[in-house]
DNA sequence: TCTGGGGTCCTAGGACCC
DNA sequence: TCTGGGGTCCTAGGACCC
């Protein structure tokens, strides 16, 4: 028996999110086998159980597994981030009306802290997962036990044996943890990759229950402070923290593979603005000024070059980006070369309030004018006011054949019912 | 021909300082 | 001519996650 109030943590997870997404909007595929690409139609990143049960693997490359596809009528999309996003967002608004502690571990699933409830906990879960199910139609797994990592655990087991777990597994016995960790491979542990893996089996340890008895200093020594965590997190002590409030990022990126390979300066220096615009509008999301901008391109022969730039002050107006962007496209350029892929690092990065301003700098900011834009493109849709050096052909755009529509996000995409 | 994109954390090693 | 030890900061690279 737990004391009643123990802190447990949950780790709720959605089946198949991008597939689900593109359910939620054509119920017609309900039951209908379907398949989501990575960006620019590369590769499966998402895909429903019939797919995988007729070998398709994650990561496969469209051109591999396109036989496949046709042969057995596969409704296949191009990822729309734009709609995953939003799906998410109005998930964890539920999840909220089950605990005020929940902490977004990423597009498809979050952490939640279960305490102090008088409610058995696999029956709050249960009404959480029909709630999903019929407001949004997502289907969920969800895993319990007093550790994230065990939480994780947990989870692992109710998605392997969804239909006799019922979606919910519960590890916070110490018996069922015991059967559960020895029957776990030591890379199917969160936070244990391949590498690790391979040199856990080098030293004897192959599966949870191993590495659960191994001796955590001898470990922590060999490996890192990770693996004493990991070690301790499976023995039911938390090391992790459930980060409900998520902390201003300390890097930010956005780069793309072009539709097709680029050589010509102008559509190289079209696409870094977009990378810079869409880059400098997370910095302002998130409150944040940066002071260093990298510039990178990848050549078709997987060549990279990169030139790093400064501002005079941290910044988070894209015109200043914009014009240091130009100068280090002017720096890294190589006339002879065919480009595959280019994109934009922000580092440097400080809140914006409280930042002093050096009154001797004379660089423009125009933080009313970055306003105006932001709200005006947030309303009216993103681009809808821009700088002229994102251009207007878009000829390094991604390839994206089957995108569904901005169902969400844009009023034209609004379904009608007649 | 065609294989994504966006992050975090940790460690080792070099530069530099006292 | 000889030359210790401790500390910090930065960066590159590796590993992990989804």
């Amino acid at each position: 028996m737990l004391p009643k109030h123990e802190a447990t943590y949950a780790l709720c997870d959605v089946n198949s999110f991008y597939v689900a997404c593109e359910r939620l909007f054509r119920p017609d595929l309900i039951g209908k086998p379907v398949l989501v690409l990575s960006n620019n139609d590369g590769c499966a990143i998402a895909m429903c159980d019939y797919c995988k049960s007729i070998g398709i693997k994650m990561g496969a490359p469209y051109f591999q597994i396109k036989p496949l596809i046709e042969k057995h009528n596969i409704t296949w999309f191009s990822s729309n981030y734009g709609l995953y996003g939003n799906i998410s967002q109005r998930f964890n608004q539920i999840l909220q009306r089950f605990t005020d502690h929940v902490a977004p571990y990423s597009v498809d699933e979050s952490f939640l802290l279960f305490q102090g409830f008088e409610e058995d906990l696999i029956e709050r879960s249960q009404k959480l997962r029909k709630t999903l199910l019929q407001c949004l139609s997502l289907p969920v797994c969800i895993g319990l036990g007093p550790t994230k990592t065990l939480a994780k655990v947990a989870n692992y087991y109710a998605k392997k044996h969804k239909k006799s777990s019922t979606g919910v597994v519960d590890l916070r016995n110490v018996h069922h943890r015991k059967w559960a960790l020895q029957h776990l491979e030591v890379e199917d542990i969160w936070g244990i990759g391949r590498r690790l893996a391979q040199k856990l089996r080098f030293q004897g340890i192959s599966n949870a229950w191993q590495l659960h008895n191994a001796d955590y200093k001898t470990l922590q020594r060999m490996f890192s402070v990770n693996m004493e965590r990991t070690i301790l997190e499976l023995r039911g002590q938390p090391c992790l923290e459930l980060n409900q409030h998520p902390v201003a990022k300390q890097s930010i990126l956005n780069s793309r593979s072009f539709g097709t390979p680029i050589s010509n300066k102008a559509d190289l220096k079209e696409a870094l603005a977009y990378h810079t615009t869409r880059c400098c509008e997370k910095l302002r999301q998130q409150q944040s000024l940066a002071s260093n901008i990298e510039v990178h391109l990848y050549t078709k022969d997987r060549q990279q070059l990169s030139t790093n730039l400064s501002l005079v002050e941290p910044s988070d107006d894209t015109g200043l980006f914009l014009q240091a962007v130009n100068q280090g496209l002017d720096n890294i350029f190589q006339s002879h070369q065919t480009y595959k892929k280019a994109g934009i690092t922000l580092y440097g990065i400080v809140p914006s309030n409280g930042y002093q301003s050096d009154i001797f700098n004379n660089s423009k900011q125009r933080p009313e004018l970055m306003e105006s834009l932001d709200t005006i493109n947030s309303k009216y849709g993103k681009d809808t006011i821009k700088f002229g050096s994102l251009g207007f052909e878009k000829r390094w755009a991604m390839r994206a054949n089957a995108r569904s529509p901005h169902y969400t996000s844009r009023w034209s995409d609004i379904i009608q019912i007649k």
